[in-house]
This record gives structure tokens, C-alpha cells and sequence, in this order.
RNA sequence: UGGGGAUUCGUCUAGUGGUAGGACAGCAGACUCUGGAUCUGUAUGCCGAGGUUCGAAUCCUCGAUCCCCAGCCA
């Protein structure tokens, strides 16, 4: 999968805002990413991160990081360094940090502006008020009995507002437009609410606290946000956009909407992602079994890999599933190239190798790999009892099976051709204990000098030498492709989307390895270092598998037997 | 007859009046000291019906389906 010579998927953005550029509406470039700093970050918001970064860089604009905190109820701190931390670890540069909140201030002015012109009003109504007076999707809603209210008590009004005379959901400000708009969104739109709540930056200062619409729109415009970028759902709200910015006669941002990212078999819904942790389904945000840039970091895939992969997906207006194997497609692609390898055997069965030497121990060299050749070489030991993998193994071979069986040869990894002579059961069992084999001691290094050929080569670790870790198996979290639709949650977990296995054997040079380090094991997958690991004893996380053709051989026969 | 958006292979996405292309997934094969990677080949698609045109995914008309909106959330 090559990237820059792929065509470009989906740039529409892209398109209008050049067009922008041409006809003069704009003579420079500048995005806003708006994150509320209520929770984590997960894949769907990077498209949107992209999309806002990419825009600005393509023509050497730039980027607004700007916390969205107009509601002190539900934002804290904590999450904005998290989500400033997520950014920078995808490698997205804002060229100024601000917040809603910074406009407060101003944007009270903007408010008062509107009233005096008799645009905006205090209403006196019960929010239950409001609701039953906005109508329905297909009926006018009704005016206030309030919206008459005289400018100066207006103005005195939303000044006690502001004091903090009021309890909350007493009174709002709201702009007056047209309670019978088809356009809900235009049915005099609440601009304050009364909240006496203390604010993770104003402190006390405020007990009016502006709505999304009034603050976003008034915040892009005072900073000079030249594109507004934004999903699908702020359709409806942007002739609101639009109409608060005509009535003000300040700077004209345009908005633009994109559809949103959606994955399959993942969970994209805050808060239904917060009940995943909060009922112990998953183990908390970073769960590697989540999409969340946390959990995507700890399960081990780069930033890399996800910005090409949303940049693969594109900018466009449709509702979209995108399968989640296309993402893993991106994952390998960008692991496959810069992954050391190594040999890591995750479910073990001894293999006695009956005539080498019993206390003879030989370097094997093996290259580190094979995509990059400047990551070199490295030594494995070997010697006469190793590990292989169970699977690596059948007493009774099913078909286009090359493995190891009896009277069946092999090549170990980077070492010797083996025959395969027998194996040990356990009595009472009958459970396969040991392998045993012989090798050919002139094919050592892996080839054989007469020439001969053999089908399958398999990975092993020195039984002596093998470091004992720990490896988490990862599955889809969900069953279902759309978990988000409907309710059940529990219904659709898949039960096996973690598996640990504790008794994995490693080659030594495994034993030291930092939280975050990537690695392929081969024939098995991409795995990343688990920060609960220690000096010693790593612990592993599978990011991804590798491609499986004869998983799929096996699965197929399965499927035609039953048949 | 509430308003607004959308519809191209299984999935995502190019194409904007002139041979419907790419990626992923699938299938078949080559190659291989990873059944990985790489390479080759291959099947599958313009929501529907009319119309305009020498020619329509693209323009027009009518229809169908899906999504969003009735928070003092964003």
C-alpha cells in the first residue's frame, strides 16, 4: 500500500476552501480544532483533528488548538492535558492554545450588542416552559410571553443574570428569530443559561454560561478562524452561525460540514465507552481493547499509522462504516516496516532435538529486519531442547499442513532442518508432552547443501534460555459490527476479546525491553511492551496479527467438512 | 408537502458530458529461511424510472431508501 501516489480520497474541504483563497474571501488560512474537555480522545476525533491540521498546512495556514468549556458542569482540567498530550503524541502542532472561556468577556458585550438592537431577550419561562412552546418538528412553536420585553429591562435583566441574582433555570437570554422557523435550531435559540457552577479556569467569576451556539460561532470570528470545520450534525445550526455573525457585522467565519468517522466493531459513543470502564468491562480508558488514542497507544499502533489511515479514509459528507480490517491494514503496513523482528513462542511444547549434544549451545544469526537492512543482525542460542509453538505440531496432519509431523522435516528459523520422530504423551491424558527430532547437522544456518527443500519454516526459543512473559491476545471488542446501534451493549461484547497467556517463551534479548517498545514476533504478530511489566518478567500486548493465509486454509477445510 | 444532508464494487473512496479507477476485504497464482512481506492475475459497483444528448455516474424530471434536528449538551 503505497500513500502520497495514491489518489486523493475524498477533499472536497480542500476544494472549497482554494476556491475561498481565489475569490478573495479569505487571504489566508485558519483552522480551529475544538475539543470539550469532558472526556478522552478517541479515533473518530482524529479524522476531525486532521481534517482541521490538514486544511490550515495545505496552505500554510495555521491551526487553533481551542478548548470548547462553556459548560463548568462537565469539563475539568485533567482532560485538557490529557487531550493536549494526545495531539502532540500524533504529532498535530497548533499554533496558539485558547479557550471559550478566554471570550467570555467579550462575548457578554456581543450579547448586549443584540439586545440593544432587539435581537435577544431575557425569558422568564421554566425550561419545561420553553420546551412546550418550541413546537415540534412539524408544528411552529410560540412565542414567549416575554419576548416583548422592553430593551432596558432586558438589559437589566441579563445584567442580575450576570451577578448572580437568579437561580439557575429561572431565566435564559435567548435571540429573537422565528418561533414558527422550519429550522428548529432557529426558534429564538437559547443563548445564556443561568449555571453557578465553578469553572475550571473563570473560577466563580460568571453564573451565566453561554450555549455551544452562541459561543462557538463568536469565539471563530474573534479569533479570525477563517474555515469552521465541523461533522454533519451542525448542518441545521449553521444558518444560526451565519445569522448571529450578519447581525453582529463581525468577521465571517465559513463553516463546513464533513461526515464522521465511523468503525466498525468499535464503540465511538463517550458515554457509552464510560460505561465499558465504569462496569469494569474494560480496564480503563487506555484499554488497549478501546479506540481511544490511550487504549490505541497502549495496544501499540504508531500515529502514524492513524493519521494515514484517516487521511486514506478522506473528507466527504457520507454516512460511512469504515471496516475496522482497513485500519489494521494501516497498522501493519506502517509496523511491518520499521518492527524488529523476533522469535517469541506464545503457547509452548518442548521440541528435544535427540541427537544434538546435550550441553552444546550455538549462536544463531538472525536478522533483525528484513524490511530495513540497517536494523542488522543479532545472535539467537540454540540447543537441544527448545520451544516451539503447539500449533507448530500435528500427530495427524490435515491437509496442505507443512509443519512439523511425524517423518515430516522443517527448517527451524535462522538454525537446522529437522525431522520430526515422535512424540511423548502424557499416560493418563493423552496430551502431547514433547516433540522429538533429529537434526542435520549440515544444514546448519538453514540451508541444506544438497539442495533440498523444505515447506514450512518454524520459529523456536532455547528452552535454557527463554524468557517467561506474560502476552495479552486482543479480539474485537464487539461482536456486532455496529455496537453503537441500539441498546444491549452486553449482548454484543465478544467474550474473547482478551485472552492472557502467561507461560510465553521469549528469545533472551526480550528480557529488557521499555513499556511502548514494538516489536514482531514472527509468525505471530505486531506486540508492544505493557507499562505493567517489569525488569525481567515484560509483559506483551498483541497490536495485530499478522496476515494468516493458513488460518484462513484451515477455517475453509473446517467450513467444507461441515458442509 | 416540517427543515436539512446523503446515495458509485462486500467496505471506504476517485471520477463533474467521452473506456467507471484505487485501497481494504475475497479468490487464484508466483516468490519466499516468517503460510509475513513483495509481485501477478481475477470477480464484484453508478439507488430506481423516465428524459436531454452522437454519448449520462455526471445535466433535467419524478420517485425510493438511509441519516440528522424538538438540551437551559457540544
Amino acid at each position: 500500500m503505497t500513500t502520497s501516489t495514491e489518489p486523493q480520497a475524498g477533499q472536497f474541504i480542500l476544494d472549497a476552501v482554494a476556491e475561498d483563497l481565489k475569490s478573495g474571501r479569505f487571504k489566508y488560512v485558519r483552522t480551529r480544532l475544538p475539543p470539550e474537555p469532558n472526556g478522552y480522545m478517541h479515533i473518530g476525533h482524529v479524522k476531525a483533528w486532521w481534517i482541521d491540521y490538514n486544511t490550515a498546512k495545505a496552505y500554510g495556514g495555521e491551526l487553533y488548538l481551542r478548548f470548547d468549556d462553556t459548560n463548568p458542569a462537565k469539563e475539568e482540567t485533567e482532560y485538557v492535558e490529557a487531550i493536549k498530550e494526545d495531539t502532540k503524541w500524533l504529532g498535530i502542532q497548533w499554533a496558539k492554545e485558547t479557550y471559550a472561556s478566554d471570550y467570555f468577556d467579550r462575548l457578554y458585550e456581543w450579547a448586549v450588542r443584540l439586545v440593544k438592537k432587539g435581537l435577544a431577550y431575557v425569558d422568564d419561562q421554566s425550561p419545561d416552559e420553553v420546551s412546550a412552546t418550541r413546537g415540534t418538528l412539524t408544528e411552529p412553536g410560540s412565542n414567549s410571553p416575554f419576548r416583548g420585553r422592553p430593551v432596558e429591562e432586558n438589559l437589566d435583566l441579563l445584567e442580575r443574570m450576570k451577578k448572580g441574582e437568579f437561580p439557575e433555570g429561572s431565566r435564559v437570554l435567548r435571540a429573537k428569530i422565528d418561533m414558527a422557523h422550519p429550522n428548529i435550531v432557529m426558534r429564538d435559540p437559547v443563548m445564556y443559561r443561568i449555571l453557578h457552577a465553578l469553572h475550571h479556569r473563570t473560577g466563580d467569576k460568571w453564573n451565566i454560561y453561554p450555549m455551544y451556539d452562541w459561543s462557538h460561532g463568536q469565539n471563530d470570528s474573534m479569533e479570525g478562524i477563517t474555515h469552521s470545520l465541523c461533522s454533519q450534525e451542525y448542518i441545521i445550526h449553521r444558518p444560526l452561525y451565519e445569522w448571529f455573525l450578519e447581525q453582529l457585522g463581525e468577521f465571517k467565519t465559513r463553516q463546513i460540514e464533513f461526515s464522521r468517522l465511523n468503525l466498525t466493531h468499535a464503540m465511538m459513543s463517550k458515554r457509552k465507552v464510560r460505561k465499558l470502564v465504569e462496569t469494569g468491562i474494560v480496564k480503563g480508558w487506555d484499554d488497549p481493547r478501546l479506540t481511544t488514542l490511550r487504549g490505541l497507544r497502549r495496544r501499540g499502533v504508531n500515529p502514524e499509522a492513524i493519521l494515514e489511515f484517516v487521511r486514506a479514509v478522506g473528507e466527504t459528507k457520507n454516512d460511512s462504516w469504515v471496516d475496522m480490517s482497513l485500519f489494521e491494514a494501516y497498522i501493519r503496513d506502517d509496523l511491518n516496516l520499521r518492527s524488529l523482528r523476533r522469535m517469541a513462542v506464545l503457547r509452548p511444547i518442548k521440541l528435544v532435538i535427540d541427537n544434538y549434544p546435550e550441553d552444546r549451545v550455538e549462536e544463531m544469526e538472525a536478522v533483525n529486519n528484513p524490511e530495513d537492512s540497517s536494523a542488522g543482525m543479532r545472535k539467537i542460542p540454540f540447543s537441544k531442547v527448545l520451544y516451539i509453538e503447539q500449533d507448530d505440531f500435528r500427530e495427524t496432519p490435515p491437509p496442505k499442513y507443512f509443519r512439523l509431523f511425524p517423518g515430516n522435516e522443517v527448517r527451524l528459523r535462522y538454525a537446522y532442518f529437522v525431522k520430526c520422530t515422535g512424540v511423548v504423551k502424557d499416560p493418563a491424558t493423552g496430551v502431547a508432552t514433547e516433540v522429538h527430532c533429529t537434526y542435520d547437522p549440515a544444514t546448519c544456518g538453514g540451508d541444506a547443501p544438497d539442495g533440498r527443500k523444505v515447506k514450512s519454516t518454524i520459529h523456536w526459543v532455547s528452552a535454557r534460555h527463554a524468557v517467561k512473559a506474560e502476552v495479552r491476545l486482543y479480539e474485537q471488542l464487539f461482536t456486532a459490527e455496529q455496537p453503537d446501534e441500539g441498546e444491549g451493549i452486553d449482548q454484543v461484547i465478544n467474550p474473547n476479546s482478551l485472552e492472557v497467556l502467561s507461560g510465553c517463551m521469549l528469545e533472551p534479548l526480550l528480557a529488557d525491553v521499555r513499556p511502548g517498545d514494538k516489536f514482531q514476533f514472527e509468525r505471530n504478530g505486531y506486540f508492544c511492551a505493557d507499562p505493567d511489566g517489569q525488569p525481567g518478567k515484560p509483559v506483551f500486548n498483541r497490536t495485530v496479527t499478522l496476515r494468516d493465509t493458513w488460518a484462513k486454509i484451515e477455517k475453509g477445510a473446517k467450513k467444507d467438512g461441515k458442509a
